[in-house]
DNA sequence: TTTGGCACTCGCCCTGTTCGAGTGCCAGCG
DNA sequence: CGCTGGCACTCGAACAGGGCGAGTGCCAAA
């Protein structure tokens, strides 16, 4: 059990630390923190706290440092979430305001949460199968070749060419193009596939249009597959912020951030409301043992229809970085909303 | 004036530096190629080597170090471009083949670039403006809020929102789809918002259509403005290997990486056909001071519609490099064409 | 013009030393 | 029983000195 002033001396570890980047003494944190008590008080709770695993000493003689034990107590019990100061939010205002398009929009927020946080900025694309339908439309761009273009409600356009087994002739294209759109529109992506099961079934003329639909249904499920998840990254100059030792460290998470798979199963193994915080070895890829990963879910509405965050060295701010996180957060999803 | 063995000496020099990552001497040199001089011989050699500017000592008592002038003449004089092996070209054909889109073939293609180079990859899409009209779609998300649709060519897919002044009708937007597509597809893109700009006129019913058209005109422009260039790049974990100095150079390449803006001037700056390489201070950005970037054109045809190639640390293998460029650029050529 | 010889330079690396922040322990005090 | 001041101790950081050796420049001879 941890008495309230362990907790306190804990908590001015890592407020020091964070700050100063070096290990932190007893006598320094009498000094910048009104404990009430004396260095060798606090020596002993610091003894204890390393016992418990919170904080360990980088080398005899040295001030102590936080573990991922110990940031995660803190994250969890002694640090609110900051919120930020008017200029801040008025800067994001203007910042994500007067986005064109929804690559735009993913752009500015990737730039804009690296530029708050001074950190790296992961930011997901809407997901698209949590996405409704808004259009779907079916170009000819030769006899026997297709253009499909899927438009969603969170401003996602995708495309996909595919080769048809017969020519296709233009009045079956609108008609095709028709029927389809009357049964997806405005209907949760996820259910696409299904809804479009049975559509060849109605066509009169046999081979070449059920053929065809085939291949548009296979299609719809292979775009889901490939595309469905996609994300942006930014601010990777501020992997140079890591620490004195961060030659050793950016190599790994360099190749963590390049690999979109690693990172969509981070964002993926976040909680899928409320903010989530990894510290440390708490993240399963093993390049990104030494950072912490702060995402949170943002959508339109009441639900995420994907999520953002940053990842920073595990000696990071988390209270403003959590403000900054979910106060973008709140924001792009309005945007999305207004769209 | 420098004698055939004197450059045989720097092509020596840069050779070995660039294998061992140290300054050569002049005994190492001659241990390791076969020049048919003394060392002591080699040093005078050196001598007029450096007065003359093309290498460099970091420190007295240290070997020669080639300077940005040295590479220039070894690029320029005493190196060809390095043929890819067998092996490695069987691996840019099964890397590229089987993307599906555009998006896909940039993608690999900076992935596979990186990989073949260990150095950074930086990719350009085709360019709008050099690129024909494929098709123009027009869709209504709201009464009066239309959709555009370009597909191009080079199969990018551009979308932008326009909110009209009034309501447009289904059959209005039909025939204003008709007319745009019959005078655009197949035309270049640089001319289209000179062919669009009578189309308003056609138009019977004066006002409503007119302004809509209008409308599309400056839609088509911005679209081009914003969406003209971009580009994609990959293999950062790279820089990494830029030397045991990089932790110092590292920042400012990656802020320099950042700014699209940055690379696409930088891309923009090489020369119009045939390979460029700038070396070191031939790069007009400060960050980028101590790096050379191998860029050329790519293109479905004979032109190039855009530009790939790699930043990598000066001292870097200029024939390989150069080599797996030119290599990746043509097969990319051929995979746009076949599309 | 090339070559071997030779003295010289200077950064690298290893070692020894000092310095001081920080610790753990202990005896005394409230 | 917990807190405090005192004290000896530890150990890394920073600095200084010295040997080593790669590499140089110069010179006289071939």
């Amino acid at each position: 059990m941890l008495s309230e002033r362990r907790l306190e001396v804990l908590r001015a570890i890592v407020q020091d630390y964070v700050g100063t980047e070096e290990p932190v003494g007893s006598k320094a944190l009498t000094e910048r923190h009104k404990l009430g008590v004396s260095p060798a008080t606090v020596r002993n709770d610091m003894a204890v706290l390393e016992e418990e695993g919170f904080i360990a000493q980088p080398h005899t003689s040295a001030g102590r440092i936080p573990t991922d034990k110990g940031y995660r107590l803190f994250v969890d019990r002694l640090a609110g979430v900051k919120p930020l100061s008017t200029p801040e939010r008025r800067a994001i205002h203007n910042f994500l305001d007067g986005a064109v398009d929804l690559d735009d929009v993913v752009g500015r927020t990737v730039r804009l949460l690296a530029q708050l946080t001074r950190q790296v900025a992961v930011v997901q694309y809407p997901s698209l199968t949590r996405s409704t339908v808004r259009h779907v439309e079916l170009l000819s761009l030769a006899p026997a070749r297709l253009m499909l273009v899927l438009i969603t409600d969170t401003g996602r356009v995708e495309q996909r060419v595919v080769d048809c087994p017969a020519p296709f002739g233009e009045t079956s294209l609108a008609d095709l193009r028709a029927r389809l759109n009357s049964r997806v529109v405005g209907r949760r992506f996820a259910d696409v596939p299904q809804l479009v099961q049975d559509l060849p079934e109605s066509f009169e003329e046999i081979e070449d249009r059920a053929t065809v639909s085939t291949v548009l249904a296979t299609l719809l499920e292979s775009l889901v597959e490939e595309h469905e998840e996609r994300l942006m990254i930014g601010g990777t100059a501020n992997l140079t912020r890591f620490g004195p030792d961060f030659p050793l460290m950016i190599r790994p998470v360099l190749e963590a951030l390049e690999e979109q798979v690693v990172l969509l199963k981070l964002l993926g193994e976040a909680k899928e409301s409320g903010m989530t915080v990894r510290i440390g070895h708490e993240n399963a890829h093993e390049g990104l043992s030494s950072t912490s990963v702060v995402s949170v879910g943002y959508g339109s509405g009441g639900e995420a229809v994907a999520k953002l965050g940053v990842v920073g060295p595990t000696r990071m701010d988390y209270p403003g970085t959590m403000g900054a996180v979910r106060a973008v957060a709140r924001y792009v999803g309005q945007i999305l909303a207004e769209s």
